[in-house]
DNA sequence: TTTCACTATGCAAGCGCTTACATTCATCAA
DNA sequence: TTGATGAATGTAAGCGCTTGCATAGTGAAA
């Protein structure tokens, strides 16, 4: 017991007469162990309280059962419940979840993973597909064993968990066509390196564009926040044509858009429809509450867990690609005209 | 390089023509190299993509830079952007996040506080002071560094990085008596456990005393969900006597309780004024948006990752506690009567 | 009883890295 | 020239754990 005063393998084995090789058998393979002997040793341990040296322990296994997750940010709740879903999972399991963020930042992202995976990380949960040639490469390169979440590429060979991205975009903006409106307008997130906004956003165009006489007045980019997406809508409503529905990637946006309608003094939905994506907790809160598409964070953050897992330990035929469904929450943001 | 193709610090060693000890020193102290030498080793490294192995340097320097951070749940936006904060500023410090979840269940922070010191955490973050005398003597036996946020006790001698829940309790409280209301009711998350939620209560009711015509009639007890709120709200307003104003122990619950007024046909704050606590961003998103108040969790969270790292660093002369100030923001759902 | 099969346990060799100490070598003052 | 000095590098001893192999002990079959 030399490092002040934690015990050491070696320290529980002088208490129990036993050697060490048993006490780390008694933690790692119980079963190996007889029954009084396991008893002697559970006790030893307890008395010490001894927890197990975790260098010691990755350098010998060559393993650390850590698992990294690199989210764009855990401020606002988008991937909050999908993580903590990812987490829950893999503790059950044993397995710790180490956090990384990328502030949407694709190089932000890649010293995360370095970051990450120099801390051992055994394998990486990542949002998205899209990334830079460079931080592929490493992926590839290295065989880091990763999976996507929020996202369900049909090219590329990583595997994923999520949803299909464009078609939902799609389903919500036929969903608003259906009630009628023709005059329509988007505020999205930041395209650029984010593939799940640059989808919704093809999806949205597309079911427009299969629309004859429906347009798309106007489209705003900007960062999740509400003033950011109240000022975008703001915009969009400054022009001489303006939309009938405001159809938002995401329900931050959407909330920053009701924010602004309710200052401009325009009623949702009478005056403007406008529908959100994620179903946050947000989008229930609102007044009316928000029309939205119903993203399943829960399971796609367990279902991303159990892959990760499966893919560590190596484990034959797993499918590698999982899309989840999304459907459409009607609430009270969408008028029918 | 026996393990499938990993470089390790002797295959650097054979490229660069020099010994183990440089490659190392170089890798940590690049001074102690000489210049060319320090080139060679530098090439060496980029040719065989050599990435330090974790475990042998945890092993070696019993230390992992990493820290853990148990909270009750990511799920809600609680913890969400003092988590972020405490994210980035360890990670500024090239220190990694390890996440652990309690579910405000003590037993399940103590297994997370295991699982995550035998991931190896350096130290740790523990949301609020009251856990069993079983793993307070954990944390001291083993001389644990870590540090308390979101209260601030005056006794115990953990280091802590919050405000005082109980004062803040009495404010608001106070605010809503100097609104004229007199009869309160109030909804708090489950207390047992959770000296945060206790604090603010016991501040409710000191503040309810000090005024002698005011009187509390209810007071229930739910978890943080809008659902059960929602559910504890209907109850306080079923009994025959009822309240002007309730109290609310956070944000979650006075939005539960809101939407709740709202199915009961309740105008808020014209038939009843509710209050929150926290200050997340679902406060600034109901009609009207929630008078509540704010607790610097941006800052918060800054403030304890420096002190973890302090403590880690063994820097002397540290304060232990620091109390940061709340403030109440006035919105929307507070009447004057 | 002897032998065999099997279980429970111990022994000891690493795992990849850091670092105290030893060694070498160049430099410079005496 | 010589010894002292200090910088650059090497040597090798761990760090705490896992695990293949060896050994001891047990009961059943022969």
């Amino acid at each position: 017991m030399r490092d002040s005063n934690r015990p050491s393998l070696e320290d529980v084995a002088a208490l129990a007469g036993v050697s060490t090789a048993s006490i780390s058998r008694c933690i790692n393979s119980p079963h190996k162990v007889a029954g009084p002997t396991r008893q002697r040793i559970q006790n030893a341990i307890e008395t010490l309280g001894y927890v197990p040296h975790f260098g010691g322990r990755a350098l010998a296994r060559n393993r650390t059962n850590t698992i990294g997750a690199i989210i764009p940010t855990m401020d606002n709740a988008m991937f909050a419940s999908g993580l903590q879903a990812f987490q829950e999972t893999l503790s059950a399991a044993g397995v710790t979840l180490l956090v990384g963020s990328s502030n949407y930042d694709p190089d932000q992202e890649f010293k995360s993973i370095h970051s990450l995976l120099s801390q051992g990380a055994d394998g990486l949960l990542l949002i998205g597909a899209a990334r830079p040639e460079k931080t592929q490469a490493f992926l590839t390169q290295h065989a880091i064993p990763h999976v996507l979440a929020w996202c369900c590429p049909k090219t590329g060979q990583s595997p994923s968990v999520g949803f299909d991205n464009q078609k939902s975009g799609h389903d919500i903006t036929a969903h608003v066509l259906a009630h009628g409106h023709r005059k329509l307008a988007v505020i999205c997130g930041l395209r650029e390196g984010n593939d799940r906004a640059t989808a919704r956003v093809i999806g949205i165009k597309q079911a427009i564009a299969a629309q004859s006489d429906a347009q798309l007045l106007g489209l705003e980019e900007c960062k999740y926040s509400f003033e950011e997406a109240g000022a975008a809508f703001a915009q969009l409503l400054s022009s001489s044509e303006k939309p009938s529905a405001v159809i938002c990637g995401s329900d931050v946006l959407a909330v920053g858009a009701m924010l602004q309608a309710h200052k401009l003094g325009l009623r949702v939905p009478d005056d403007i429809s406008i529908t959100g994506f994620d179903d946050i907790s947000l989008a229930r809160v609102t007044t009316p509450s928000l029309t939205t598409v119903r993203v399943p964070q829960h399971s796609m953050g367990r279902k991303a867990a159990e892959v990760l897992l499966a893919l560590l330990n190596q484990e034959p035929g797993q499918i590698l690609r999982h899309e989840l469904v999304t459907s459409i929450i009607d609430r009270g943001t969408l008028a029918r005209i």
